[in-house]
RNA sequence: GGCGCCGUGGCCGAGUGGUUAGGCAGAGGCCUGCAAAGCCUCGUACAGCGGUUCGAGUCCGCUCGGCGCCUCCA
């Protein structure tokens, strides 16, 4: 299998299977409800591990949950709430968001206030390797003595002028690795330089390393961190001469109303709306049909596309079909295996009418409900018998009202040559 | 301004330089009391202009347009 690494700008093999493949995915800081964006990288992760898992990897997957930043004592402080209330709620709200999705859970989900000694640590040592300086109870890590900064976000180190400011940074462009706790700051933890808590990018570093070691085959994470987060965190591993990452995996924004779905734009849809209005195999199908590394964009729209495609894979399982050629796995596992090209690998199953082979494929996704049969509950059979009989004596308009009452009920029914049959309505 | 991604039929979206992507929507048909689903048929598209080539959506250049990052963000 090869993937597209944003670090070289092409695509990279992976090792042959089997063997470990380690990932580590950027998760979501947590200080309210995730957005349909955040959801991205999550379900790319989950089907990545599946698909490695299905060909033979051993694989362990990382996703963290970054519950201690800046945003989140902001938040705090705004609702009146000690932030560490705010982000276990929050916590709890990414939990519960994700487990709808039906795809499971990561092989670990660390959190970074429970990675501080790891984080202190990692700090410890880029202070004593002179990659980093302290300053006033904070800690800098210093750009210039790193030299390969900016290789992965493509930026040249003269052009870079840092916004956040501060007086106590020997170069504009370095960036915190450890900040002392401010009046407003209402939780802190212990350290060599004082109280404080880890900046922004160091706990991705310190939570990746903490699990899979200094160097690990895939980092993913959302297009939009690949400068300054993953670049820092880059050259914080590197500085420590850690290989770290070998393959860069940025996915595409989801767009809405043509810009990026952000929490600072404000144009957002959270993932559990989109849960509750289309439901998570919708979801997963708009995810599918999108090339992870794009970017795509999330409308009404392109989600009734999407549904429509989910029913169509559902009927595969309901109606009796014509007799289609054998389907073949292998073109299937091609398109996966070529940059995970899901848009390819839908169309092919949309060719299959081998239940067998069709939810083989859709298990890779976690959709493998699609291939549930439904049945009907006694009450809405006995219904459909009733109508069934009236056909029969050709009283049709009793059966229609019948037809009726049953979609009042919830089920679609469809006549067949002998007989009829019976369809949940979503 | 710098770095990067992208422009495919009404819409979404694949596409190693040379035979069909696939799906959604739409039209006609088969089936059917009606309906739904299914099945069959129907779209000769690749932003524009040059160039390379026997041949380009697919490579090169330019132009136009969109998006992302450069500041918190999946």
């Amino acid at each position: 299998m090869r993937l597209y690494d944003s670090l070289t700008r092409g695509l990279v093999e992976l090792p042959p299977s089997p063997g470990p493949i380690r990932i580590y995915v950027c998760g979501s800081t947590v200080y309210q409800r995730i957005h349909v964006g955040n959801s991205r990288p999550f379900v790319l992760g989950m089907w990545v591990r599946n698909w490695l898992r299905h060909t033979g990897y051993e694989v362990t997957f990382v996703h963290n949950i970054t519950d201690v930043d800046d945003k989140v004592y902001a938040e705090a402080v705004e609702q009146g709430v000690p932030s560490r209330q705010l982000s276990e709620r929050a916590t709890a709200w990414f939990f519960e968001d994700t487990n709808d999705l039906g795809l499971g859970r990561p092989d670990l989900e660390p959190r970074a206030t429970e990675t501080i000694p790891e984080i202190v640590q990692f700090i410890q040592e880029l202070v004593d390797g002179e990659k980093a300086y302290v300053a006033n109870g904070d800690v800098y890590f210093s750009v210039a003595r790193f030299p390969e900064y900016g290789r992965l976000s493509g930026a040249r180190l003269e052009e870079m002028i840092s916004q956040e400011t501060s007086d106590l940074k020997q170069d504009q462009r370095d960036f915190a690795l450890w900040k002392s706790q401010k009046p407003h700051e209402d939780a802190a933890w212990d350290s060599p330089w004082g109280p404080g808590r880890p900046g922004w990018h160091i706990e991705c570093s310190a939570m990746a390393e903490k699990f899979l070691g200094p160097e690990f085959e895939i980092h993913g994470g959302g297009n939009d961190l690949r400068f300054p987060h993953h670049e820092n965190e880059l050259a914080q591993s590197a500085s420590l001469g850690h290989a770290f990452a070998k393959i860069w995996m940025h996915n595409g924004m989801l767009e809405l109303d043509q810009a990026k779905m952000s929490k600072s734009l404000g144009n957002v849809v959270t993932l559990r709306n989109v849960l509750d209005v289309w439901g998570r195999e919708s979801l997963l199908v708009f995810h599918l049909s999108g090339a992870w590394s794009k970017p795509v964009d999330f409308d009404d729209d392109v989600m009734q596309q999407a549904s429509a495609r989910a029913d169509r894979l559902r009927d595969v399982f309901r109606g009796i079909h014509q007799p289609a050629p054998a389907g073949s796995w292998e073109r299937f596992s091609d398109a996966l295996d070529d940059d995970f090209n899901t848009p390819a690998a839908l169309a092919v199953m949309h060719e299959w009418r081998d239940h067998e082979l069709l939810r083989r494929a859709l298990g890779v996704f976690g959709l493998k409900s699609l291939a549930e049969n439904d049945e009907a509950p006694p009450e809405v059979a006995a219904l459909a018998q009733r109508r069934q009989a009236a056909r029969e004596v050709r009283d049709f308009e009793e059966a229609d009202r019948l037809r009726a009452e049953l979609v009042e009920a919830g089920w679609e029914m469809r006549d067949e040559t002998n007989g009829h049959r019976l369809v949940r309505l979503r």
